[in-house]
RNA sequence: GGGCCCGUAGCUCAGCUUGGACAGAGUGUUGGACUUCUAAUCCAAUGGUCAAGGGAUCGAAGCCCUUCGGGCCCGCCA
């Protein structure tokens, strides 16, 4: 607690000076204030100035003159401003050593939101047919941060990544290597998702333009894939494990790691759509049309205007949606677990990774339901999130419980279409893996990298390629992931080679180069700073701008959580590295012969290093001693 | 026809949940700062009818309505 310790403070204040003048209960705001203005403002005289027929103004200074006899723990100074605000100064001679002391502790930033609660968090999830591209990347890295950011406000989090290995999708890919004579094997040297998507999958969907037979051979593999013991469904289920395992090798580069998969095969022949339909039925949420256009089939009716939607076909068959029901209350423990475990493998993060089978299993029964849900699906999937969203505030008593985190898509700039081979009329578009037309991630990844060695070769010529190449490699993920986050969920990104690859302004290497800035100077000093002192001694603007920043954090990780909105983190991690670097600039931190003051300035650089690599860390981004 | 999202500086975006103080960054352009704790940096200048119109309010970029412009979705595909 810091910065918040401050506004608790102010807030319960004026809360007692409304007591006492006997005013309306009001919903006033203390907050953070703008530059110039302060530390602290309140915008309670606004809302009370109707009530009392005064000027803002007059009820400001009512206020501030009230306040006098609370000043001089965190509050040193309280103004009535002519605008109508009520600007509180902070005392730093107390808030400094509050502050900085409490970044030391490895809780920083700590807050307990979830008490242990149990929350699935959902992301990837991409067909296994194809390799990862920048879309992909959004949604993954969109989950990932959002799960990391959960941890840190003490939800027990469970991160999902459901695997669609049956289906159409899966049936094209299967034909391309049966019927249309094309290998199963990559050729060496090209990895297995990037084979089967740009090779295998494009060219078998080219296939079926000109080859109107093939439909009902693709119908055929559909239908054997259904059937566990035929050759096809081996066949199938070799293949999707092979994609999967290439498509999860992307994912941990970019140091993004999950508890557990579901097959979408294992959850069809659980029976759990059975148990959940019976349900539905019960509860009267779906009914059987006797005729129109959707005669015979099971349908959930639409809401004002909106069309039905087909739950189960008229020949008995469900549709895709009719299996995400089932996942979905799966999700939050609504439905008795049907699978057991296997461990996949041991993460990088050492945590295992776990797989639902439907076999007999020797490791323990494993739980990864919620008490919520967040299913992390692109903006065109709303409709039908929204009817599923729907379906589980029936059943269940927390209305809330099953979240939709909708984002927009990534496109493509002209430019980046241009290099691709299509003219776009100076347009954005839309990236489609069925046409081959996508920016594969771990091409990005690769040209980033190329990128970022020749920069990080060229400063530190001394340095052999393995540590180059280790501060690269935080360079590369930490680039890629700021860029995908940076934004607000509802913003399309649009894709660009020059743009999005680049390592200066508002991006990761920014921010991260002041961590290094940070630890350059901490290690020239020579010995660590002793945190025993009052900080009364830093008192120039940039010192108390750093601090206040610093102080901020748990603000942000609140204000993140409630909104559900990952680029909270981002934007304070720049904030943060811009206050770090106007205090860079401004004050040399080794050159000062005063000695206290030396320490004091060490400490708060400490305070800074460590800060900024927490914040980083709820990004998933690590920060390079040099650069 | 119905639904969702976006529209703020040349470009990319914060700010909108909780209405109030000169609308902020990055990038671009122009100029400046490296014998100094790392110039992936910093400083300065430049740049805005907050899409348009209306409404409620003492007060709107923000709330409500309408219009315009752009994107996405609406299958017995997944």
């Amino acid at each position: 607690m810091t910065f918040k310790i401050l506004l608790d403070e102010i807030h319960s204040n004026i809360q007692k000076i409304i007591e006492q003048l006997k005013l309306p209960e009001t919903l006033f705001v203390v907050e953070p204030a703008k530059s110039n203005f302060g530390d602290v403002m309140c915008n309670v005289s606004f809302l009370l100035s109707k009530h009392l027929k005064k000027k803002p103004y007059d009820v400001a200074q009512i206020i501030s003159d009230k306040y006098q006899p609370f000043l001089g723990n965190l509050v040193e100074k309280v103004e009535a401003h002519p605008s109508g605000y009520i600007n509180f100064f902070a005392n730093y001679s107390h808030l400094n050593g509050i502050i900085l002391k409490s970044s030391m502790s490895d809780n920083y930033g700590f807050l307990d939101l979830g008490h242990k609660s149990k929350i699935v968090v959902e992301h990837t999830s991409v067909n296994p047919n194809k390799a990862l591209h920048i879309g992909h990347i959004r949604n993954i890295i969109i989950g990932d941060t959002v799960a990391r950011i959960l941890r840190k406000t003490n939800f027990d989090v469970r991160v999902l990544n459901y695997v669609d290995d049956s289906g159409l999708q899966v049936a094209d890919i299967i034909l391309g290597v049966t019927k249309l004579g094309l290998s199963k094997k990559p050729p060496k040297g090209k990895k297995f998702d990037q084979y089967y998507g740009d090779e295998v999958y494009v060219k078998t969907t080219e296939e079926y333009s000109s080859n109107q037979d093939l439909e009902k051979t693709r119908q055929k593999i559909l239908q054997d894939l259904e059937d566990t013991d035929s050759e096809i469904a081996k066949l199938g289920n070799e293949i999707t494990r092979d994609v999967l395992k290439a498509q999860l090798d992307t994912c941990w580069r970019l140091s993004v790691f999950y508890d557990c998969l579901n097959f979408e095969s294992q959850i069809i022949r659980s029976g759990l759509w059975t148990q959940v339909f019976e349900k539905m039925k019960e509860m009267k949420l779906v009914e059987l049309q006797q005729e129109g256009k959707n005669a015979k089939c099971w349908i959930i009716k639409g809401e004002n205007n909106e069309e039905d939607k087909v739950l189960v076909r008229s020949n008995g068959t469900a549709t895709y949606i009719a299996k995400d029901i089932p996942y979905a209350a799966w999700k939050l423990g609504l439905l008795p677990d049907p699978f057991n475990y296997a461990q996949y493998s041991i993460q990088d993060n050492g945590k295992i990774l776990w797989e639902t089978t439907l076999d007999e299993s020797q490791e323990s029964k494993q739980d990864f339901t919620g008490d919520k849900v967040i299913t992390v699906i692109d903006s065109r999937q709303s409709r039908l999130q929204k009817i599923i969203t729907k379906l589980m505030s029936q059943f269940k008593s927390d209305k809330k419980s099953y979240v939709h985190l909708s984002y927009e898509s990534v496109t493509l700039s002209s430019a980046a279409a241009k290099q691709l081979g299509i003219d776009s009329v100076g347009k954005q578009t839309q990236m489609s893996g069925r046409k081959g037309f996508y920016v594969n991630a771990d091409s990005v990844i690769n040209m980033l990298t190329t990128k970022a060695f020749t920069e990080t070769h060229n400063r530190n010529l001394e340095m052999n390629d393995e540590s180059v190449n280790q501060i690269v490699r935080q360079i590369v993920v930490g680039t890629l992931r700021y860029e995908m986050i940076k934004q607000d969920l509802d913003k399309i990104i649009t894709f660009d080679f020059v743009k999005s690859l680049s390592l200066e302004g508002d991006t990761a290497p920014y921010i991260q180069y002041t961590h290094a800035r940070s630890a350059g100077i901490l290690g020239k000093a020579g010995f660590d700073p002793n945190f025993e002192t009052t900080f009364e001694l830093l008192k120039n603007p940039f010192e108390i701008s750093l601090i206040k920043e610093i102080g901020k954090f748990e603000l942000h990780i609140l204000d993140a959580v409630n909104n559900f909105s990952p680029k909270v983190i981002a934007r304070y991690c720049h904030i943060l590295a811009v206050a770090f670097n106007a205090f860079y600039e401004h004050v040399k931190v080794l050159d000062d012969k005063n000695e206290s003051i030396k320490n004091e300035r060490l400490c708060l650089v400490k305070s800074f290093q460590l800060t900024i690599q927490k914040a980083l860390g709820l990004l998933g981004i690590s920060a390079p001693e040099q650069m």
